[in-house]
DNA sequence: ACCTGTCAAGTCTGG
DNA sequence: CCAGACTTGACAGGT
């Protein structure tokens, strides 16, 4: 099994290259000069996008080919003090430079919305903030010029006392969307609400991929084994997704499956995540999909960021199940140990 | 240069 | 019904 991994968004070890800088609305607020402070958040867009640049290439050089974008490169982009702003035209040169830089290196990337972003929701108002804000992520990678390889990845939301209203709801207030910010839609299993299985049957029934967070999974069990889950969630990936200009894997049959890993923290707050991976409970996990699995995308959620990706990979290289293929990328072979 | 408190968002819990 | 917790990176304002 192949497997590559990646890394959300900021770097620990390039130094000065956030892509998530802004300003409070709060601080826009007191502003006299509107134009200016439109001035100054565009000013801050580019930065945020130069970084983005910054990171990818420093991603090359490392070869990491998953990534995932910042959701805040456009400070208040789609707040209610800035109805009337729409920076994206501006910013076209911006997000096609990334874009070029993702085709020519066959990265996979997305975005993964924050948690406000929320389809499950009984409120409209909340609905409709939620929907502007997919079409805006996707308005984003329509302007890099990346196809539908590239996913903005969110969760199922809140259960409101009645988790099976709730997903229904979901479902409902999924399908009302466009075509195209549904198709570029993965749904993840849930840290406190909707578990693997729930999340799998929500996905099946709309036809998108999912996305198994294996710590969520640890968090949240579903009374299923990954090993009962995975062959429903391989299929999500074959069934529902297309490989197209902006992925460079091989093989047809949609995109490889994309993971989330992440360790629990030490401490009261089992949710929380670690600075590093442990090692032994992702290659459980590994072992447990090999068989039925010719590759695997691995996104690493930690705070150490690319930082507990280099780490990773350092412990992983002893074992003897694993072969390392370049600073980000292994293959893994389950096999017995040598007696 | 560094430290502490504040900011954003939606949901959920406790009172 | 309302205040606070949750989460996270970064701002904002102080020294």
């Amino acid at each position: 099994m192949k497997v590559r991994l990646g890394y959300v968004a900021m770097s620990t070890v390039v130094q000065n290259a956030s892509p998530s800088k802004t300003m409070t609305a709060t601080s826009f607020a007191k502003l006299a000069d509107r134009d200016a402070a439109i001035r100054k958040l565009e000013r801050i867009a580019a930065d945020n996008l130069h970084n983005t640049v910054r990171l990818l290439r420093h991603n090359i050089a490392h070869d990491i080919r998953l990534y995932r974008f910042s959701s805040k490169l456009i400070p208040l982009f789609g707040h209610p003090l800035l109805e009337d702003w729409d920076p994206i035209a501006e910013l076209v040169p911006n997000f096609a430079e990334i874009g070029e830089i993702v085709r020519a290196h066959g990265m996979r990337v997305g975005f993964h919305p924050d948690h406000f972003t929320v389809l499950s929701t009984p409120r409209e108002d909340v609905l409709r903030t939620s929907v502007a804000d997919l079409e805006r992520h996707v308005r984003m990678l329509d302007a890099m010029g990346l196809g539908e390889a590239a996913k903005c990845n969110i969760h199922i939301g809140g259960t409101y006392g009645d988790k099976e209203a709730a997903g229904q709801r979901f479902v409902r207030q999924f399908l009302a969307m466009s075509d195209a910010v549904r198709r570029r839609i993965t749904l993840e299993n849930d840290d406190k609400t909707f578990n693997a299985s729930e999340t799998l049957a929500i996905c099946e029934q709309v036809g998108v991929p999912m996305v198994l967070d294996i710590h969520h999974d640890q968090v949240n069990p579903s009374g299923e084994t990954v090993e009962e889950l995975w062959p429903r969630i391989l299929r999500t990936w074959t069934d529902f997704s297309v490989v197209d200009g902006a992925d460079g894997m091989d093989g047809a049959g949609g995109l490889p499956p994309k993971i989330h890993a992440s360790s629990p923290k030490e401490g009261n707050n089992v949710r929380s995540h670690a600075d590093y991976i442990e090692p032994e409970g992702f290659v459980e996990f590994l072992r447990s999909v090999a068989g039925m699995t010719p590759s695997l995308d691995v996104m690493i959620e930690a705070k150490m960021k690319d930082g507990a990706l280099f780490q990773l990979m350092d412990d992983l290289r002893q074992r003897s199940d694993v072969t390392r293929v370049d600073q980000a990328t292994f293959t893994y072979e389950a096999r017995e140990a040598t007696p």
